[in-house]
DNA sequence: TTTTGTCAACCCCCTTTTTAGATTGCTAAT
DNA sequence: ATTAGCAATCTAAAAAGGGGGTTGACAAAA
């Protein structure tokens, strides 16, 4: 064993690298040449096993937090561990079984699928669970309604084909007759259903330009609608966060001022969003199942000491949001990223469940 | 001065407790005798102050938390001093309008209303906040429409008075023509417009069951709203709560874990509403207008180591929900109570001001 | 009877010291 | 290229001091 060729070495090199990821995920405490030696590689000596890990800690996989106490992956690191497991593992028979069961008994109708998942995947995985619909944008209508709430008042209600609500007020400088809003309610129903939301404003406000007889009276409204439709707070990204406590519990070396700033960043939601859907237009473009994103790569700088798994589901053929955990860095991915992609395919069932039963007809007017 | 009259003997005590609860809010620390003979009290010695804080101690007003170090309030102590601070101070004019600036700047539509209230309410008080809507069955309902999403599937949508708008799915068998909807949403909004939501129900089913011709065709789907309308998740609470970070800074005492549980608490929701509903009643039947409760006080135990601060708003004359804080027993009481009232005042302006415009017609059909 | 002065004992909290355990870097031998 | 051995280093936890403030008790004063 005088000489070894490169790959040996190489091979032997991750080898240690990934075996001091996954022992640093399990007790949290850096991890030396003589834990290993003994441990895991006990046809290596430990002194070679230094001389390795000084290369890695030169390629920046791993660092010492103190002068001498083991060393501690990187977030470098990280990526190459999380790399290394070649796509998803499936999860046991058994364990998609009794996961599906919990599933089925708590989540119900689907105003509520989004909440109850969330907090699913937060209790399965012990991390912080999110399900985010997405740009609403990108949701395809199944009708728009208008229903008078007052003198002036209307309330719009929409509804997606992935079965989520929106409504708003809409104030109207004047009172308009119910049937009025029949008429407009019907006329976009026939047109826009099926339509993407950005498509359907755009047809909306072609329709109202083009001065048709039929909406004369109504144009205002049409309008007006529109122009609410559009205001920040009424076109807010769903978003469901749910195991917040659970950041609390593992989130090492985030010390207390970064744990409040992370708190912070959730309940803002905005701007969490605005990194939610980032990611999902990656995940949709790359096609991959599940994203990780670790630590750094991370670019909110309140974010840099967690780990982000998620993954997207569809509706139809088209990406609609996307659902993960947000957890420590040092979290166990295999089961993590697999109980992601699971929660995925239920979340996924129960939309397509619901769009199911009915064929879709074109309209009920 | 040999002898004291007992009322003025009582009346140095309180005092002495007032000035131990004080301290205490403002710098956290156990306080001893020399202490307040040294800062606030200045003609009477330390050992006296020793002997009365004694006594204050076996009444159960006080206790120390080591054999020599100084005493701590208990929560009868903070009760005693909450009770002292007789009615609640009004704001300084100048923090009044700040306040109502931020608030007219932030809360939009009546849709955030309550969430934005939350918000600036955490805000100000560096607590947690919250806005409760309340058992939604005391609310007033505006109006209850049905639209069709699908074959055999119906949106219900409900308007209260106070501007909230609730939605939930009903599944029906088969279909049922737009105007057959109609014609149940124009009988229904004929007699119950005005009607809390429970009178409503209790209507309701009166009319289905006394057979009229009207409803024939329809009785089915009144029916299976009314009973998807008591569904749980349906009649869920309206509760937002914003600013737990604000938790972290503050609970002192409250270990990590405590504070996990606040969380917990916090995130389910269902239990705090429960809470929050009997507060309510309490605001309710007392008349009170803010309400405080302290420590122990509180049933649930996770929340032994908070103070929650509310009061109640209301709409026309019904107390319909609450608004308020949960903070450390050691706040600055006289500051959040009158803050929390202020905010209540302006939460219920912003509701009034919603329900003037429009002076309520009977029926729009 | 109530208040006060005084003092030993106490305890917390902070800092410093000690100790045990593990790790590293280096060097010389294999 | 690998290994064994060793001194130096550092941490984390336990142990050992102080300083500061507090209490309790008692006797003296009011």
């Amino acid at each position: 064993m005088r000489i070894l060729k490169p790959e040996v070495a190489k091979e032997r090199k991750e080898k240690i690298l990934r075996w001091v990821v996954q022992q640093f995920v399990e007790n949290r405490r850096p991890v030396g040449s003589q834990l290993i030696a003994s441990s895991a590689l006990k046809d290596i000596s430990s002194a070679t096993i230094r001389n390795i890990m000084k290369d890695l800690e030169e390629e920046g996989y791993l660092y010492q937090p103190h002068t001498s106490g083991g060393r501690i992956p990187t977030d470098k690191a990280y990526r190459y561990y999380v790399d290394y497991l070649t796509g998803v593992q499936r999860m046991a028979a058994q364990e998609r079984e009794r996961i599906e069961k919990q599933y089925d008994e708590r989540v119900g109708e689907l105003d509520n699928v989004m909440l109850q998942t969330s907090r699913l995947l937060a209790r399965l995985s012990g991390a912080a669970g999110f399900v985010y619909a997405g740009n609403t944008e990108e949701q395809v209508v199944r009708r728009l309604d208008f229903l008078p709430v007052g003198p002036g008042l209307i309330l719009a209600v929409l509804v997606t084909e992935s079965g989520t609500v929106r409504h708003w007020p809409v104030r109207l400088g004047y009172d308009l007759a119910p049937a009025k809003l029949r008429l407009l309610s019907s006329l976009i129903n026939q047109e826009i259903s099926g339509m993407t939301l950005r498509e359907a404003q755009k047809f909306m406000w072609q329709y109202i330009e083009s001065g048709h007889r039929e909406i004369a009276d109504v144009a205002d409204l049409a309008v007006q609608v529109l122009k609410d439709m559009q205001k920040p707070q009424t076109s807010e990204d769903e978003l469901y966060v749910a195991g917040i406590g659970h950041m609390l519990e593992n989130t090492e070396e985030a010390d207390y001022e970064d744990l409040k700033q992370m708190l912070r960043v959730v309940e803002e939601r905005q701007r969490l969003s605005g990194l939610l859907a980032e990611k999902m237009e990656d995940l949709r473009r790359s096609g991959k199942q599940v994203a990780v994103s670790i630590g750094s790569e991370n670019e909110m700088k309140e974010l840099q000491n967690v780990s982000i798994v998620s993954s997207a589901y569809r509706v139809g053929d088209k990406t609609v949001g996307m659902l993960g955990i947000i957890g420590p860095k040092h979290m166990q991915y295999t089961k993590v990223m697999s109980l992601v992609k699971f929660m995925g395919d239920l979340l996924e069932g129960s939309i397509s469940a619901w769009n199911a039963l009915p064929e879709k007809e074109d309209d009920y007017e």
